[in-house]
DNA sequence: AGCACGCCGACT
DNA sequence: GTCGGCGTGCTC
């Protein structure tokens, strides 16, 4: 009798499959195959071996198995295994997400060989009028070697001219190559970063690789140099044979960061992020699967490559909510790699100068060491924060007289000023501008959101609504208006109000324009009086030395959001932007607008110590009865109306209520709908995750076996990082 | 997710 | 008569 193996597609389905080995073939997990499936072939991996034939079917034979090694090592197959469970995601799919395009479409684990053009004929044998190819083949007899067709066509030539000569065999393909072998450079190597004492301090602290799996927290404030500990770290920990991850947000991985670390590793320096094309994807995929010798710096998805030798992880401002997946297989790259360092029995640093509350507290639980680098490289100074209470006063564009007064002397002195509005966690709660009232449920320790389309507000935690009124109920002022409405003009008054100063905007649109981030820093640069304005990508990436004043639109949408993240992420935030300005001689001012002045938390921004507001958060947190604290797990549904999707995640309701698992709504999500589908949740909030896991696994299954009509979509998003 | 099967409306 | 719309169901 011949065995069986289980297999797994990357298809969205929670089912395996059961194939034949045919005669003479083995297969192990992780391995890549072809299979026969319906009427057409699949590529499929192999996730068990030896199993029971299923009774009652008749089981195909695999066609072929793709490679004869595992395209998937052990270790990263368990990772994956252990996360589709952690997530709830369909194995095939967490399985596949790890695998380059190339490969999940089946194509063979192979680079395409590098093409290299050699002259063969003389350039007098060509017609007169071939003149753009005489030139060609004239350039390529000056070089004996041969060249690559890539840098044939980066020196002006076309594909055509190539193809043209080859047709006449002036030219010949003189040999394959699959591309650069990895070398470090000598000089490179000799290099170590030098460290400040505070660094080395710090440094010292850091555990190595042969200590085993260890977790470290390192809580260096902006500025404080945490790149110069991360590559003395690598330098000095890392053998030559071993491989090492640094993951970092999408943003921060640009060409300087880049180059900073191949200064120090040279070509042992590779990168991953979403501007790769399939071949490079697949080159450096192989490399990593090859155990090549590689630190790799990448976003995201890098902490899924097959890594056999990886030795050390470092993640980047581990608090950058970039590093959760927000749709589909919806994992957390920095919890990810926590996991993967303890398979591995490796270290991991987790790096923040605004550690996520979810680090920090398990610091305080002794699980992650915590390591503090609270001192600025060069001896620039701290910025100063303040509040700036706009109870009563006259707002133009979200601006204030006091705030407009401070950015025309920032730009008389020869300054420049930055203006943020912030737009994340803005939640439209509906708020009393003259005396910072806010309609409570009153059921639930929350504030009511406003509902445009309805006119309505509603509790996101219990099903308590009310129509939305046009004055304070408190003290009946029309000044009623949901936080976040109106600063869409601030662009516009501070145009108007400072006509003879460059206003630059910096949000998605003006950034993802090429070149255009280069023009903004070009007027940066320039050091002239300019103001800033601009959403989130302000606080990352970049800095702007030059600026010495940073204004805070409005804090309170941050503050009284319905997504318990959004305090957390407003101060990590205002913090991170804080530390843009002032790089430079001047010290920076930041400006904080808002109606609640007295909020203790915005006290405890002024005085700038970032643990402080974690603990006063964390408290928060555990009182709400909030991750980390608890468990917490969204259903999601889709649907084509909202009644549809309502009416599922009503369904599951029953089926969720269990001891020590609170379960909220469901409701419609704060943006109900997004392309035509509307969309509702489930919040499922527990004491244990462990039986959040098993009750999760319970409902998916029994959810699988049902057969829901209409186009409703269901999904989980476990640990979410919005529940809006 | 694909892909086929299937059952109704408007075409040469 | 048949081409094609996309609703439902299956894939070892």
């Amino acid at each position: 009798m011949s065995s069986i193996v289980r297999i797994a597609l990357n298809r969205p389905l929670r089912r395996l499959f059961d194939y034949r080995i045919p005669e003479g073939l083995s297969l192990a997990p992780g391995q890549r195959v072809r299979i026969p499936f319906g009427r057409q072939q699949a590529t499929g991996l192999v996730v068990d071996t030896n199993v029971q034939p299923p009774e009652g079917i008749t089981i195909k034979p695999v066609s072929a198995a793709a490679e004869d090694w595992p395209a998937l090592p052990p270790e990263t197959f368990r990772l994956l295994s252990w996360a589709s469970d952690y997530y709830q995601h369909p194995l095939g799919e967490c399985l596949f997400t790890a695998l380059p395009t190339a490969l999940r479409r089946g194509r063979p684990a192979k680079e395409k060989p590098i093409v290299r053009w050699i002259a063969t004929g003389s350039p007098d044998t060509l017609p007169s009028n071939a003149r753009k190819q005489k030139a060609l083949l004239a350039w390529l007899s000056e070089k004996p070697d041969g060249v690559p067709e890539k840098e044939i066509t980066q020196a002006g030539y076309t594909r055509a001219q190539i193809k043209a000569l080859a047709d006449k065999q002036l030219i010949a393909v003189v040999s394959q190559d699959t591309g650069d072998r990895t070398t470090t450079s000598p000089e490179a190597h000799r290099r170590t970063p030098q460290l400040s004492p505070a660094q080395q301090e710090a440094a010292s602290q850091l555990a190595s690789p042969s200590d085993g799996f260890g977790a470290s927290l390192l809580y260096g404030i902006t500025g404080s140099g945490k790149t110069e500990l991360y590559l003395h770290y690598l330098k000095t920990n890392l053998e030559a044979e071993q491989q090492a991850l640094v993951l970092v947000p999408e943003i921060n991985l640009t060409p300087q960061t880049v180059a900073r670390f191949r200064h120090y590793f040279g070509d042992r320096i590779v990168v991953w992020h979403s501007a790769l094309n399939d071949g490079e994807r697949l080159s450096t995929w192989l490399k990593i699967r090859n155990g090549e010798p590689v630190i790799l710096i990448g976003t995201r998805s890098a902490v899924l490559l097959p890594f056999t030798k990886l030795k050390a992880i470092i993640v980047d401002e581990e608090h950058d909510s970039s590093y959760k997946q927000g749709e589909g297989f919806r994992y957390s790259a920095r919890d990810i790699a926590v996991y993967r360092a303890h398979l591995n029995a490796c270290p991991v640093i987790l790096g923040s100068a605004t550690p996520s509350l979810e680090s920090y507290h398990n610091a305080q639980q002794q699980k992650y060491q915590l390591i503090r680098l609270e001192e600025r490289a060069g001896n620039a100074l701290p910025p100063t924060i303040s509040l700036l209470d706009i109870r009563s006063r006259p707002l133009e564009g979200g601006m204030s007289q006091p705030a407009l007064e401070a950015i025309r002397q920032t730009i008389d002195s020869g300054q420049q000023a930055l203006v943020f509005v912030n737009r994340r966690g803005f939640a439209p709660v509906m708020m009393c501008f003259d005396c910072g009232h806010m309609v409570e449920c009153p059921r639930c320790d929350t504030r009511l959101t406003y509902h445009r389309r309805d006119r309505a507000m509603r509790c996101h935690h219990c099903d308590y609504q009310a129509a939305a009124t046009e004055h304070c109920p408190k003290c009946e002022s029309d000044a009623f208006k949901p936080v976040g409405q109106g600063t869409e003009r601030t662009e516009d008054v501070l145009s108007a109000t400072f006509p003879d100063t460059p206003i630059v905007r910096v949000d998605r649109d003006s950034t993802q324009r090429k070149g255009s981030i280069q023009k903004i820093l070009d007027t940066v640069n320039t050091g002239k009086p300019c103001v800033l304005v601009g959403t989130q990508m302000l606080a990352k990436g970049h800095d702007f030395p030059g600026v010495t004043l940073v204004v805070v639109v409005n804090a309170d949408g941050g503050l009284f959001s319905v997504d318990f993240r959004a305090p957390e992420q407003l101060l990590q935030t205002l913090l991170q932007v804080s530390g843009r300005a002032g790089r430079g001689k001047v010290p920076g001012k930041v400006l904080v607008q808002t109606c609640h002045s007295d909020h203790p938390l915005l006290q405890t921004l002024c005085k700038g110590r970032y643990l402080d507001m974690a603990d006063q958060l964390l408290a928060e947190r555990e009182t709400g009865q909030f991750p980390p604290f608890r468990a917490m797990a969204i259903f999601r549904a889709e649907a084509d109306t909202m009644e549809q999707g309502l009416q599922l995640l009503d369904s599951i309701k029953p089926l969720a209520q269990a001891p020590g698992i609170d379960v909220w709504g469901p409701l419609p999500a704060l943006i109900a709908r997004r392309a035509d589908r509307h969309r509702s949740q489930l919040i499922l909030n527990a004491d244990n995750r462990k039986r959040l896991n098993a009750l999760l696994k319970d409902i998916c299954n029994q959810l699988d076996q049902r057969k829901l009509q209409g186009n409703v979509k269901w999904m989980i998003d476990v640990d979410p990082q919005e529940t809006g």
